[in-house]
DNA sequence: TTTCTGACTCGAA
DNA sequence: CTTCGAGCCAGAA
């Protein structure tokens, strides 16, 4: 693959599906492994977009490890029992031991 | 075409 | 401690 042929969107989508089962990671930090450290933004934006894709969404959060997203999912818990389902403890929306289970991309990759 | 809005994050006041 | 502004890019109206 181009790497020029591809969008933000589309390495963001890239990286999003390498997340690893029962692990997190942030916004910022793959936007910062894709060199874009100020566009965090763009990354949760591109999640949106990643509806239709095959894209573990719900392993993306913020990075207190709150759900910020968990509004865009079909349900209101939907986005957190994923999580949990894949062994991941999440209270009133955040991540608990979220340190223990963060996949930082530009560390693992 | 322009305008607006967002699943973020950091630094400054 | 809290609040606010800026930077980033894509897609919809």
């Amino acid at each position: 693959m181009k790497p020029e042929t591809l969008s933000f969107f589309d390495k963001v989508y890239q990286v999003a599906r390498q997340i690893p089962y029962g692990k997190v990671t942030s916004y910022g930090a793959i936007a910062t492994y894709l060199g874009a450290a100020k566009s965090a933004r763009m990354v949760g934006y591109a999640m949106n977009a990643s509806h239709n894709k095959d894209v573990p969404a719900h392993r993306v959060v913020n990075k207190k490890g709150l759900l910020t997203g968990k509004h865009h999912f079909d349900g209101t818990n939907l986005m957190q029992q994923l999580l949990e389902s894949e062994g991941v403890k999440v209270v009133n929306n955040q991540i608990q031991n979220l340190k223990s289970i963060y996949w930082d991309p530009s560390q693992e990759l």
